[in-house]
DNA sequence: TAGAATCGCCAC
DNA sequence: AAACGTGGCGATTCTA
């Protein structure tokens, strides 16, 4: 393939003129080699720039850093728009290696995704998106071949093609974005692009000392509800083996637990928790067995492993984020997860600031219930979300038509549960076993709860309506999801009916919450403050401790502000600590 | 024997 | 206490 035009720059004096001839273009696509994944273990090769003309390869290995100063303005500005596929992985690098900050993205792998609303077939590496919307085949053979040393032609065609197939596939991509009315949802995700990367970049600091204690105060426990386990379930074991001991049961074997219950007269379809826990009061084996899973889980998932992300180079833990990592738009982050890591203080109070610093926590409050008190404008819900008196017990006062210091804690649990749980379309069954009460019970209650909040229970109504109607629903930036599902199947209608009142609640949220890094990314560059982490509704943020104090009524307001541009309704509130600890 | 599927459970 | 939305991930078990 050497029909491709190109040139490999290996002298520093030719970037000026190259920076000069950038600047005069509406549009560049930019692609990079690198030797690795991770940008503080690995380096930076190549840096394509390709204009519809021209296509320039930079060896980043000849040209120093230094030389890039001219570059800066081109690709740190806004215009010339900035073409690239995934350019989360380009931006960490350019960031990383060179000082510069990406700006003026439009990122082809992100719109790849917003097209595709959500299907779970569609795959969006550069080869099946330039396939899907371009017709042609593309080679991705080189990618993962050794950029460090001598670099073949084959090499430098793969890389210089890789750079120019993204400026017809922007021409397309661009006017679908546009005929699906999905080009301010694609704003909001490019202007995202780099606040995620710098997320990543930054990682959070982890306690090592605290969290291996944890790890072996658990794996104490462990051994010991292990040992009295397996007393329990023995006695009920009746083929002791002719030859000695009976083969232990494995604990971590579901099938097993199941047969051991079995034998000991507890019969079960499956051994999940929800279905243990009932059960736990009459029989101590099945504590003892919710206990054993607890501590096995906590140990395989928030033990050792977690220690294993520590970078050698920056001694933080710096996840993989997923910008787009769910149809709903939310952000995913893995190896590891940050977003589940247990809610309690033995687990999160060891994700700390360093010396001399702190960590800023702030989180959006009732987001999601806001979110529908927007959509809806329920009066009554509006009322309740402006400030004052706890949500649940309000609720609980307008659906019992009691005073809300009147409100028993039973009475607010059934409101909280109808407030959590129809958010995600739960029906009565659903609410019947939440709360423990009768079908019959959980339709009265959900009847009043409708009688308190007419218009959320019209909203909700029409919502589910819709998606069986049309099979897709939309988000406040105007992010879709088509469904997919058959309307006509009682099993799949009952689905759509659930996604169509949630995908939109929860949509939002991350609407929001993604304009809420961008802005916040904006407000504290050039201050000693960063954010590490982001988890659906909280952020963190970390600060030098003499501006924390600074820092922190600026959190608070731009999250407010990003909400507000999304809700101009309703009151949005935002719970805000200065810590050491998460 | 490696990858896929399943179960189970953590987060919001 | 658990069938009601979105994910990631680990251990076991199945399968080609």
């Amino acid at each position: 393939m050497s029909d491709i035009d190109y040139r490999l720059i290996v002298d520093p004096d030719e970037l000026p003129a190259l920076a000069g001839e950038l600047r005069a273009e509406p549009v560049i696509a930019i692609d990079t080699e690198t030797t690795g994944l991770d940008p503080y273990r690995s380096r930076l090769r190549l840096l394509q720039l390709a204009t519809p003309g021209k296509i320039r390869i930079i060896d980043c290995f000849r040209v120093g850093r230094e030389h890039f100063e001219p570059l800066r303005a081109v690709l740190s500005s806004p215009k010339p728009v900035k073409i690239a596929h995934n350019a989360r992985f380009d931006g960490r690098f350019l960031c990383c290696h060179l000082g510069i900050r990406l700006d003026g993205i439009f990122d082809t792998y992100l719109a790849s995704l917003l097209l595709s609303a959500g299907s779970e077939v569609d795959r969006h590496g550069l080869e099946p998106v330039v396939q899907r919307y371009l017709g042609r085949p593309l080679s991705k053979e080189a990618q993962l071949s050794d950029w460090s040393g001598e670099l073949s032609r084959a090499q430098l065609d793969y890389a210089a093609r890789d750079a120019a197939i993204l400026l017809p596939l922007y021409e397309v991509l661009r006017d679908r974005l546009d005929e699906m009315d999905l080009l301010v949802a694609a704003d909001l995700e490019f202007d995202c692009i780099m606040p995620v990367a710098s997320i990543e970049l930054a990682g959070v600091h982890l306690d090592i000392a605290r969290w291996r204690e944890q790890i072996a105060r658990n794996r104490e426990a462990h051994e010991r509800v292990e040992r009295e386990l397996h007393q329990d379930l023995s006695a009920g074991a009746s083929q002791m083996s002719l030859f000695g001991a009976p083969e232990p049961i494995n604990l971590d074997s579901p099938a097993q637990v199941r047969e051991a219950l079995t034998r000991l007269g507890i019969e079960l379809d499956d051994t999940r928790e929800g279905r243990l826990h009932s059960l736990a009061g009459q029989y101590p084996v099945i504590a003892r067995l919710l206990e054993h899973r607890h501590l096995a889980k906590c140990l395989s998932s928030f033990g050792e492993n977690i220690l294993e992300f520590i970078n050698p180079v920056t001694g933080r833990i710096h996840p993989d984020y997923r910008q787009i990592g769910s149809p709903t738009g939310r952000l995913t982050s893995s190896s590891p997860s940050l977003q589940q890591i247990p809610h309690t203080p033995e687990y999160r109070s060891c994700f700390s600031a360093p010396a001399g610093r702190k960590l800023i926590i702030a989180d959006y409050s009732q987001i999601e219930m806001r979110i529908l008190a927007e959509f809806s404008r329920d009066e009554a819900l509006l009322t309740a979300l402006d400030g004052g008196a706890d949500l649940h017990r309000q609720t609980a006062a307008r659906m019992f038509g009691l005073q809300v210091n009147q409100i028993t804690d039973r009475q607010r649990e059934s409101a909280k549960g109808l407030n959590y749980g129809l958010i995600y379309g739960m029906g009565a069954e659903g609410l019947a076993a939440r709360l423990d009460v009768s079908v019959v019970e959980a339709r009265g209650l959900i009847e009043r709860y409708f009688e308190a909040y007419p218009r959320v229970a019209r909203w909700l109504e029409d919502a589910g309506e819709e998606a069986v109607q049309v099979g897709r629903a939309r988000t406040a930036s105007g992010r879709l999801w088509i469904f997919r599902l058959d309307p006509t199947d009682p099993a799949q209608q009952a689905t759509l009916r659930r996604l169509g009142r949630n995908a939109p609640i929860q949509g939002t949220s991350s609407d929001l919450f993604k304009r809420a890094i961008t802005l916040l990314d904006e407000a504290l560059g050039g201050r000693d403050a960063f954010i590490v982490n982001s988890i659906h509704d909280e952020l963190v943020v970390e600060a030098a401790e003499a501006v924390a104090g600074d820092i922190a009524p600026i959190v608070s307001r731009t999250m407010i502000s990003a909400a507000r541009e999304f809700l101009p309704c309703v009151p949005v509130e935002v719970d805000l600590i200065v810590a050491d600890h998460w």
